[in-house]
RNA sequence: GGGGUCAUAGCUCAGUUGGUUAGAGCGCAGCACUGAUAAUGCUGAGGUCGGAGGUUCGAAUCCUCCUGAUCCCA
């Protein structure tokens, strides 16, 4: 029924056909169809955007992702998993511009053109999902490829139209200027991407200006005899878009020469001399009016600028203290404008020349009229002084212009407006680790601000918007609907760029011609609308009845906190939906074995197939849930994947093998009759059973509480328990060479370790589905159409729970540990048998398996000692647990006062439970046994060791017998060693021929037992011999095999 | 520049609500075992818990600052 199983496994031709099994059967959508009524357990997919080969940090997630999808299937759940894929954005683009060797928007649009430029983009992204594939097949995720989504899909774009247009009918999304950094002479903006290449920023000399703002009807009470305010700016350019001035409401201003500024700024502005005639905070300005300091650009009705708004960033490290504000210059500027509702002017056109808005500047390139603007401010008298100021710029990586930050029409989302919902829906939200949940996270929802969602670039889902010369807008929900509108069938094109861009609609509102606002939207915002585009909602039929929502698990890496985490609340939330996920874990940074990131330029990347090909998935897979907790960064390297295969991994495929090997040679059968029940067998099993059922329970709780780490431990622990404790001490029970060795014994010992195993595969099958599954199948004799992931997870079995049996073996491997250590110290080797241990316990302690501290520690005899006063002395420690709170300061008075005490006297009284009394400076206290912890000194001639309260001493008084048992024993061990070097099997029968060992002949018979010796002869036999060093002593030995 | 997280043995990491002896594995040293054996076990050395203050009878653990790493944002 069981065959043997070489200790050596190949893991990788494991894994691979486990692979193909897996494939053949279908044991995947097995495991989802099976459970078809079950309860769902929802997970989504965060799409990974495949623009590249998956990294190290990408099966990381994927593991973890797969761990809990398993564990919950196993649970009982239905937990159906969809791939899905991030298809648009700026990364394609960027890697199709490499591939062709163009860059930037006049070539894509000239050169290549839009149509074929998309194209490429999808084709880019349909060549990495196939290595995604093979690394998400082979390291065993289980996820439904075949039926991923895919942001470019029509359906999938459709959806994300509805959801937009939900938001648009409730105003949520809407148009305004977006700062950003621009070169004016490619006519592009630039990501921040590019910005942060190397020699981007460097050193340019402007013409700054400090201007005098004149106030309008200022309170003298407040502004004191101040005329003015003044503000400086780098860029006099966006002076003639000045729309209001910013104070820090904390700072304090001062006025000085008739003007304010910033008190600690009005010897730098006004000069040493300058003398101070009044101070006044940040907030006592605010509100106050004053002249702007040029009036080209007309205002609109109603406009309310021109005055002074609080805004926490102004500082007085340089300037004046008092910060123009010029919206659509800088993006701190167009916050602070809109929430103070300060007016926007934008006279400067892409070209980054002023517009004929300003007749006296039209044409001229911004930065290279600040002189000339400086000059009219000066003619007006409005200019304080003027200076040259060096700082650094950044520039355009392609044709080195001086960028400008400048304000461009962009599509946002009010997102800022369900800022209280988004952080009310966060408090529910389970997340782990937790301090996400009110610190990265809740940080970025209290600071919300509108999402800016348009981006001005080709392969995205495009903006569904259309607008006619009269400014009406219209937003679409599907194509069904475009096509309505356009009065002809488009339900069928390719909704990208630039088909979408030619369709054209009469507009709803006047008649005339709406066409498509340029935009695509931001890739975010496809990833945050999966929940309801996956399945294509409202649109495809049945979406409504495969839409699941929330998720109860997702899980990425710690930097989509920003990302995906925000994206999916985000949307979600604009669309009225509660929160989209229950339970997050955010996952820590892979890094190399120094602690640096991965990067290809760094050059320290680790390929996932090296580990895959070598040490397999599941090797991988163990060190990733064991190493450490999955938020921290972890530091990966061949070595220490190698260390938790070996650990773990590689030991408990060893007990397997033991297992297999035993039970095919036995022919054991887990259903024999005489199999006795799990609580009559002997102590050891019951214990092994008892740990396995822990075990199980820390697993359990582990894995659902999303500690994987905790879980992975315990299995570690057992993993060690069994095969180091339990298999070690069980090995002769399971040999069955010993005639007259009752069988039900052996049985015990077989149907333990069985069921052990077996229950082990299933906890390992989350963790280490390969291995699990290998072993589950020949463990349960199962079918090539069976799989430990269609099983369902462990029951509980409380009866196998024997808390007092645990706390007896703990006791046993401690003091058995410690005798160990005494030998050590005494120089004495396992190997000779000692007369004696003495043990002594920790009051209340369990009580030790004395037979088994005897035959590890090799002594005849265990004694539980009362009375070690003669080898051992007292020492009394104070319970500072229970006195602390009671002494308060005092406790520092213990140490000296208990030293004072008769240690033997003492604990006699505490053992019998009575209290005594100590002296505490000038007071008597008294102490009851609870108070203190007796611990034992080492004194006298035995070999003594001790842990706390826990002690083993050992007689080491030899006589002649136990010598030459000892020497018996040596000698078992050296024929045993040449059994071995001649070649021998295990089970070959021998005959010995032996001299000068006549001095353990009463052991003769032992020995020959041993060794299969079916006779020992005292007289030399024929051919060579062999030496034998016995303490000196020097014995021959022949052997011949029978 | 702002915010988050982290810092524990040579290395990789645990450490539950604060309790006086801070643990594991690897590595290192020594020893043992020898019917899972190019496997395994045991024992040992090794830490002022990044630094400085503070709270407390008591701090790896709580608070503040500093230093460094890292992530996010500017």
């Amino acid at each position: 029924m069981f065959r043997p199983v070489p200790p050596e496994v190949d893991l990788v031709a494991m894994e691979e056909a486990e692979l193909a099994r897996w494939r053949e059967h279908g044991i995947f959508q097995a495991s989802i169809d099976q459970r078809a009524d079950a309860t769902p357990w929802v997970f989504y997919e965060g799409p990974p955007s495949a623009n590249g080969r998956p990294g190290l940090h990408h099966v990381w997630a994927r593991s973890y992702k797969d761990l809990l999808c398993r564990f919950q299937t196993m649970r009982g759940h239905r937990v159906e998993r969809r791939a899905g894929w991030d298809t648009h954005g700026l990364p394609v683009e960027v890697q199709v511009e490499k591939s062709l060797g163009i860059s930037g928007k006049d070539q894509i649009e000239g050169t290549v053109g839009i149509a074929e430029f998309t194209r490429l983009c999808k084709e880019s992204v349909l060549q990495h999902v196939e290595e995604w594939r093979s690394v998400t097949e082979r390291i065993g995720y289980w996820v439904d490829l075949d039926r991923a989504y895919w942001t470019f899909d029509t359906p999938y774009i459709e959806s994300v139209w509805w959801q937009l247009k939900q938001m648009f009918d409730q105003g949520l999304l809407y148009e305004d200027l977006k700062v950003i950094p621009y070169c004016p002479r490619c006519g592009t903006a630039l990501s921040s991407h590019e910005l942060g290449q190397p020699g981007v920023y460097s050193d340019e000399t402007e013409e700054s200006a400090y201007v005098l703002l004149p106030l309008v009807d200022a309170d003298p009470n407040i502004v004191g005899t101040a005329t003015a305010l003044v503000v400086w700016t780098t860029t006099p350019w966006t002076l003639l878009s000045n729309a209001g001035a910013a104070v820090n409401p904390e700072v304090t201003y001062a006025v000085a020469n008739g003007v304010i500024v910033a008190e600690a700024l009005v010897a730098s502005v006004l000069g040493e001399d300058a003398e101070i005639t009044k101070t006044m905070r940040g907030a006592d300005l605010v509100g106050l009016r004053y002249e702007r300091p040029f009036d080209d650009l007309p205002a609109a009705a109603g406009t309310d600028g021109w005055r002074v708004v609080p805004a926490d960033y102004v500082t007085t490290e340089d300037g004046t203290g008092i910060v123009h504000q010029s919206p659509a210059f800088g993006e701190i500027d167009r916050q602070v404008a809109k929430l103070h509702g300060l007016p926007t002017f934008n006279p400067v056109g892409p070209d980054g020349r002023f517009t004929n808005e300003v007749p006296w500047l039209e044409g001229r390139e911004v930065r290279e009229a600040n002189s000339a603007i400086n000059d009219a401010l000066e003619a007006k008298g409005r200019l304080l002084k003027r200076m040259a100021y060096t700082h650094a710029l950044p520039h355009c990586w392609r044709c080195s212009t001086t960028l400008i930050y400048w304000g461009k029409p962009s599509w946002y989302l009010a997102t800022s407006t369900l800022k209280e919902t988004m952080l009310n829906a966060n408090e529910g939200i389970d997340w782990h680790p937790a301090s996400i949940q009110h610190g990265r996270f809740g940080d970025w929802l209290a600071n919300n601000v509108d999402w800016a969602l348009s981006r001005d670039r080709y392969w995205g889902t495009p903006l569904p918007i259309w607008r006619c010369d009269a400014n009406h807008v219209t937003c679409i929900g599907s194509l069904a609907e475009l096509s309505t509108l356009a009065g002809i069938d488009v339900t069928g094109i390719d909704p990208h760029r630039p088909n979408i861009d030619a369709v054209t609609i009469p507009c709803p509102t006047c008649s005339e011609t709406a066409t498509r606002v340029a935009p695509v939207i931001d890739v975010w915002f496809d990833s945050g609308a999966m929940p309801l585009a996956q399945v294509g909602y409202p649109h495809v039929a049945g979406s409504e009845n495969s839409l699941q929502y929330p998720a109860d698990y997702i899980s990425e890496a710690i930097d989509q906190t920003r990302g995906w985490f925000y994206s999916l609340l985000a949307v979600n939330t604009l669309l009225g939906r509660e929160a989209p996920y229950r339970h997050v874990m955010s996952l820590g940074h892979i890094v190399d074995a120094d602690g640096k990131k991965m990067s290809k330029s760094q050059g320290n990347v680790i390929d996932p197939w090296e580990i895959l090909s070598t040490r397999g998935a599941d090797a991988l897979r163990w060190w990733m849930f064991s190493q450490g907790s999955p938020w921290a960064s972890s530091r990966v390297s061949f070595d220490v994947i190698d260390n938790a295969l070996r650990m773990t991994l590689l030991t408990w495929w060893n007990t397997y093998s033991f297992f297999m090997t035993y039970a095919s040679l036995n022919g054991f059968d887990p259903s024999d009759p005489r199999i006795p029940a799990e609580a009559e067998r002997p102590a050891l099993d019951r214990w092994a059973l008892s740990r396995l059922e822990a075990t199980k329970t820390a697993v359990t709780s582990g894995l659902e509480g999303y500690e994987p780490l905790g879980a992975a431990s315990a299995i570690e622990r057992l993993v060690d328990d069994v095969s180091n404790w339990y298999v070690r001490r069980s090995r002769r029970r399971f040999w069955r060479t010993e005639a007259g060795a009752p069988v039900e014994d052996s049985l015990s010992a077989q149907a333990t370790l069985h069921t052990i195993l077996l229950e082990l595969s299933l906890l390992m099958a989350p963790f280490t589905p390969f291995l699990a599954d290998s072993t589950y199948r020949e463990l349960s004799n199962a079918r090539a159409t069976d799989s430990v992931h269609l099983a369902n997870w462990p029951g509980e079995a409380p009866g196998r729970i024997d808390d007092a049996l645990e706390a007896q073996m703990a006791v046993t491997r401690r003091l058995t540990s410690l005798g160990r250590s005494s030998r050590a110290d005494a120089g004495v080797k396992v190997r000779q048998p000692l007369a004696r241990a003495l043990v002594f316990l920790a009051p209340g302690s369990a009580l030790p398996l004395l037979d088994v501290v005897a035959e590890e520690l090799n002594v005849d005899a265990v004694e539980l000692a009362s009375d070690l006063a003669a080898v051992l002395r007292y020492e009394i420690v104070p319970n500072f647990k229970t006195l602390g709170p009671r002494l308060g300061d005092r406790v520092q008075l213990l140490r000296a006062a208990f030293a004072t005490l008769d240690g033997a006297e003492v604990a006699a009284a505490v053992e019998q439970g009575a209290s005594f009394s100590v002296q505490l400076g000038d007071e008597l206290v008294d102490l009851g046994p609870n108070d203190v912890e007796l611990r034992m000194k080492s004194e006298g001639a035995y070999a003594v060791t001790r842990d706390g309260a826990e002690v083993v001493a050992l007689d080491l008084t030899l006589t002649d017998p136990l010598r030459r048992r000892g020497l018996a024993r040596d000698l078992i061990r050296q024929i045993q060693d040449l059994r071995k070097a001649t070649g021998l099997e295990v089970s070959d029968r021998i005959a010995i021929w032996l001299t000068g060992a006549d001095y353990v002949s009463e052991h003769f018979e032992l020995i020959a037992s041993e060794v299969l010796a079916e006779a020992i002869t005292a007289s030399p036999g024929t051919g060579a011999s062999s030496p034998i060093d016995l303490d000196g002593r020097i014995a021959e030995v022949w052997i011949e095999k029978r």
